[in-house]
This record gives C-alpha cells, sequence and structure tokens, in this order.
DNA sequence: AGGGCGAGGATTGTGTAACAATCCTCGCCG
DNA sequence: CGGCGAGGATTGTTACACAATCCTCGCCCT
C-alpha cells in the first residue's frame, strides 16, 4: 500500500499523508525536513515540497521559519470544517435532486454509493475502527461524487482528508451497524428530498462531537 | 505594489499570480523555470516551488516532467466551477440569513459589503475594466466573508482567483453601472429571502458567459 | 527567586552545480 | 506520407553550502 508514484514526492507526501490520516503522527507534532529526508532517503528539497503538497491539502501547516507539523483542531475549527462540507454536499445533494427531480436515481448513479456502503457495513461487522472511518468518508465522497460537479468533488475530496484526521482524533462512538443504516436512510431521503436531509445528517455528526451548532 | 514579502518564493509567487490576472501571461502559455528563475533573480528551486503554490491555488496547472502552464477554461470547466462557487456562496447567504432570521444586517456587517459596492461603483463610473473585474470580485468576496464561517471563506477567496481568470478571458459585457445596481438589489434580496437570490445571481452570471445551465 | 537578555545551536530558506528521467521536436527511413 | 529514433529541451532530484530566522538555556540584574 505503501505505492511507488510517479516521482519522489509524491510517494513522500502519500506515504506522510498515510501516516498522518492512521494516527502514526501525532497531532502538534513538528515534522523535521532532515530526520524525514534521512527516513525516506531523499533530500531535503523533497520533503519540503511534499510537505508544501500537503500544506495544500490541509493535513500539515507550515510558517516561514518554523516548518511544518500536523494542525490540532479546536471547536471553532472543526465547526468551520463542518461549514464547508455542508456548503459542498448540500449542493451536491440539490444538484442530483433537481437533476432526478424526487425521483429515483439511476442504478448507475447509485452503484459506487451502494459499493461504499457496503464496504462501511463490512467495515462495522468487523468492528475495524480505522476502516470504518474510511468506508464513513467513503460514503460521503460517492455522494458527493454522484452529483458529477468535479470542481464541488475535488474540494470535497480535499475536505475529506481533513475531516478524517478530526474524524481520527474526535472519536464520535457510534453502535454497531448504526452509520451504515443511518447512511442508507440518509441515501433514500435525499433522492426524494435532497439537500434538507443532508443538512440534518451533518448537524447530527457535528452533535455528536460535542459541539452543538450555533445560530 | 511588487511588495516584497517574507520569503523569495512569496515574492515570485505574488509576482507571477499578479501576471496571470492582469492577462500579461496569455492562457495555455507555458512557465518555463529557467527563465522565470532568471528574471527574478533566484534559483529555479525557488521559481518551482513558487509554481507549485500557484497550483494548489488553479492558477496553473502542472503536470509531472511537462511543468506549469496557464490552464485554458472550456465551458464544461467554467460551469463547474461556477457549481462550486453556488456551493459556497449560498451556503454563506443562508447561514447570514438563518443568523439574522430575514432582518436586516447589523451595520457592523454590512460595512465591507458597502465599501465593496462603493469600490464596484467607482470602478464602472471610470469605465476602468480590469478594476471593474477586481471590484465585482471582491463584492461577491466580501458577502461571503461576512457569513465569518472561515473555510468557506477560504475556500471562496481560491477559487476568486481561478474566476478572475475565467472572467478576465471571457469578457462578458455588462452596460453602465449594472454591476453595482445589479449587486445592491442582489444584498437587499440576500437579507431578506437567503440563498435562492445569490442562485439566481449566479445562474444569471453563467447565462451571460453563454453557458446555458443545464438540468 | 524571578524575569528580561543574549549567545549559540537547531531549523528553515535559498543558492549553485550537477546529473538522471522524461518529454518533445525534427529529420530520416521505409 | 506516416512511423521511428536521436538528440536537445525541460523537469525531477541530489549534494553541499551558507544565510536567515527561530528557539532554548543559562546568565545577569534587580
Amino acid at each position: 500500500m505503501t505505492a511507488s508514484r510517479d516521482t519522489a514526492v509524491l510517494r513522500v507526501a502519500a506515504e506522510l499523508r498515510s501516516e498522518i490520516l492512521s494516527g502514526r503522527i501525532a497531532l502538534g507534532s513538528p515534522l523535521r525536513e532532515e530526520p524525514l529526508a534521512a527516513r525516506f532517503g531523499v533530500s531535503r528539497h523533497t520533503v519540503r515540497t511534499a510537505l508544501a503538497n500537503l500544506a495544500g491539502t490541509g493535513l500539515v501547516r507550515t510558517a516561514p521559519f518554523v516548518g511544518a507539523r500536523v494542525p490540532p483542531f479546536d471547536e471553532a475549527e472543526a465547526a468551520a470544517l463542518q461549514d464547508l462540507r455542508r456548503a459542498l454536499e448540500s449542493e451536491a445533494a440539490d444538484l442530483l435532486h433537481r437533476r432526478y427531480g424526487g425521483a429515483p436515481w439511476p442504478q448507475a448513479v447509485l452503484a459506487p454509493i451502494d459499493a461504499a456502503l457496503g464496504r462501511l457495513r463490512a467495515a462495522e461487522r468487523d468492528g475495524d475502527e480505522a476502516e470504518t472511518l474510511q468506508a464513513h468518508s467513503a460514503v460521503h465522497r460517492a455522494l458527493v461524487a454522484a452529483a458529477g460537479s468535479p470542481r464541488i468533488t475535488r474540494a470535497h475530496e480535499q475536505l475529506s482528508d481533513e475531516l478524517s484526521l478530526l474524524l481520527l482524533h474526535a472519536r464520535p462512538r457510534y453502535g454497531a451497524g448504526e452509520l451504515e443504516r443511518q447512511h442508507r436512510a440518509l441515501l433514500a431521503d435525499v433522492q426524494r428530498l435532497g439537500a434538507p436531509p443532508v443538512r440534518e445528517h451533518l448537524d447530527d455528526t457535528l452533535e455528536r462531537l460535542g459541539i452543538p451548532r450555533q445560530a
């Protein structure tokens, strides 16, 4: 899974991303260039541009002359993240709802979402927490991708990484099979009603993180 | 105005950004590292990371071993951009509308938007096309910023650059003072009605670019 | 004892030079 | 006229060096 991609900086960036999203790198800990360069067997320049990449996706934050670290989240930032998420997901839902006029969506559109739901079911069944997190994230990504608006999809994918990082450390608790049930219901509701169910769903998520939505 | 910022790569990135947004660099033209390094008196490394920065904001697009170029837009991309824009601006409008319940917004919230509208008025009066474009963009940014959701604001600011680039080359035509009138009306409508007027406004913009909104 | 202050190490920012990897053009050959 | 290399152009990466900035820690003064 430590796939070798095209260029060295993509490899390093992918590896760092995986380490951050798996929690192997703690929140707030600085990422020093020289040790990373030594560890990956690349030059500092390469590490440096890999870190700049990650900074673009929000997985690390950098400041001049102080370097990169994976950002800790406070409640305000979690709420801000969720605002952006609501913007993207509700617009996607609205696009889909308008496109199909409240009727059930074609099988071709539903298939990827169903696949993601299946993955979520399996992850919850196995009690694999990390995989559940990833699968949950994949369900939302699939829903947004179904809208077929590439820029919304891209923005959401970026956001998704940051969100995974947040959820990885906030660790909201769900009952067995609850996530899959909840999202199957969401999918049905969105087909009939469009964006509003998505908003409710996201507000619920935020509440479970202990952050009451403000006016 | 070619301000010297903190680091060399920020300077170079800012200068390139300004050249792209002013149209001094043509759409589709490649940005070669060596000539740029020579021109700015910096090393190729510096140019390279500056370009990577710009790639993150969408002002240039890069592919491994082929380099960076400022992306040309086709209709599909313009529509995709506008989808994302609608997601962000309508969510911002909705946040504001829910916060103030359809009542007029406080002066403190309106002030920056009014300032931007004033700038737009002046630009239109002077017939300065470039400044009109920038001022128009600033009005939308001010509206989004008023919602006070930092991540939506940031995403919209990024988008704004790309949008300016698109509009710079698409050049929709407006009558004298039309933009200011239209946006003052929009501001009034958004206070009463929330997101829907924003959606209409953006659909109208897209139509003027000759791109009919699809289902 | 406690709080500024500065010296020096640690870390990042940038440059130079070089070479490897890949792309791309252009002329040759069939 | 179209495929195909050869070689130049361009990007990706490395190593090393040094400047700029940050940051820690011990000193000094009160």
